[in-house]
DNA sequence: CAGTGGTCTAGACCACTGC
DNA sequence: CAGTGGTCTAGACCACTGA
């Protein structure tokens, strides 16, 4: 397992984060108290702390005083749409979504089976959706996923499905997002885009690509967006 | 001062980061040892080490094992070439500025005195610039500094400051910059945008705007950069 | 070599939560 | 109330750095 090299706290931050990796802890749940991890590891409780203060800082557990430490939930199904504008009014308004068709292709293009590390002759789900605030459609996506994984998504019932797909996942696949990587580009508006986005053909869109992973680090899912520039709008802190 | 109703760990935090922040602890220097910041406050050597923890964690300072802990030299001041291809070609080819004017400006806009913080009245050095890589402009820079602090910057001769402006600000006028915020915008090229980045009017540019602040959370530097659109990439990981 | 930060221990007491 | 995490102590020994 874990290289004994490694100080103690090293290895157990790597014994837990594989725990909650291999869902034996589950989000929501107490891992074990400081004090009882203490004692059957035999280690000071010092170390324990150090271990976790780690996987705190990661955002993998989450500690409440006097209760005990929790495995988190992820909850960033909204960052996509927090780039826009529309989606920010106060957060008040929740970006509805809108499925418009699933699909189970034979053979996804290349940029989709590199990324998510798709075997030749392997299956993959695509889902096209468009997100959808206020009534105005600003987003669309298109979604590839594993079939091997995923297969419960092709045939759930929309309405089982509803306005977030990493809940979806966990649900209806036992599948959890931990994190994900976007690109950001810049890119213009084809005709399907001018048309469902009401934009004009040629005018600037957002492109934003993710592959969203599991705990372990496997590829889960890829998805490209494609948004209004005009309503999009990023924060970034840098220190 | 700081409460004393906190925890020591983060009073001592408070005292060292307000060290840094008036610069009585410069960037390059070494904070004093954690045994000897125990036995000055007569506190626990774990405890200084938790304070100095958290500094780390904020980027404040960095520790060197065997050598002490050091106050942090911030480098970020190609954050915003980053966001561009160009930029990018294995880090390889350093963006050069040129600076195309340098004046003072009796009344700034007002998102700029409200940026800055200016009192009416209060004079400001405009700064035009434009970044280019490969001998191709593809970012111009509008930089608005407040006079008070920045006076030094109008006379000095252009080689004095150089192809970065935060080290000059820093060795001309004694002013650091410790972090920055930034908003991305998409916007559309105006006739200057078109003739000096050579796209076409209307093309769609990048707008950064960006407030830089020092240690103590004063506003230093308000600027707004304009690029190429289709040569922007960023890239956000997100958990 | 002396001096630094890095790891670890084995306790103590406090503050908070839920029963 | 018992049980949890939060703070703090006073040591120990190790690993690394530079003179």
């Amino acid at each position: 397992m874990s290289d004994h090299r490694l100080p103690i706290y090293q290895r157990l931050h790597d014994e837990i984060a594989a725990n909650i990796a291999s869902q034996v802890w589950r989000p929501g749940q107490p891992i074990p108290p400081e004090s009882e991890i203490a004692s059957t590891h035999s280690i000071a409780i010092g170390t324990v702390r150090k271990a976790i203060d780690a996987l705190v800082a990661e955002g993998l557990v989450e500690r409440r005083q006097g209760r005990g430490t929790f495995v988190r939930r992820p909850r960033f199904e909204d960052s996509l749409s927090r780039f826009f504008r529309y989606a920010l009014p106060d957060g008040q308004t929740v970006p509805a979504s809108r499925l418009l068709e699933r699909e189970l292709v034979a053979t996804a293009p290349r940029h989709v089976t590199d990324a998510l590390c798709l075997g030749s002759g392997e299956t993959a789900i695509r889902i096209n959706r468009l997100r959808v605030a206020n009534g105005t459609p600003f987003l669309r996506e298109q979604i590839w996923l594993p079939h091997t994984k995923f297969a419960p998504l092709l045939t759930a019932p929309e309405r089982e499905i509803g306005d977030l797909l990493y809940p979806a996942y966990e649900r209806l696949c036992g599948q959890l997002v931990a994190r994900a990587e976007e690109v950001i580009t810049i890119g213009t508006a084809d005709e399907d885009d001018a048309r469902v986005l009401s934009v004009e053909r040629g005018a600037a869109v957002v492109v934003i690509d993710r592959l969203a992973l599991d705990y372990s680090g496997t590829p889960l899912e890829w998805r490209r967006s494609r948004g209004i520039a005009s309503e999009f709008r990023y924060k970034v802190e840098i220190y």
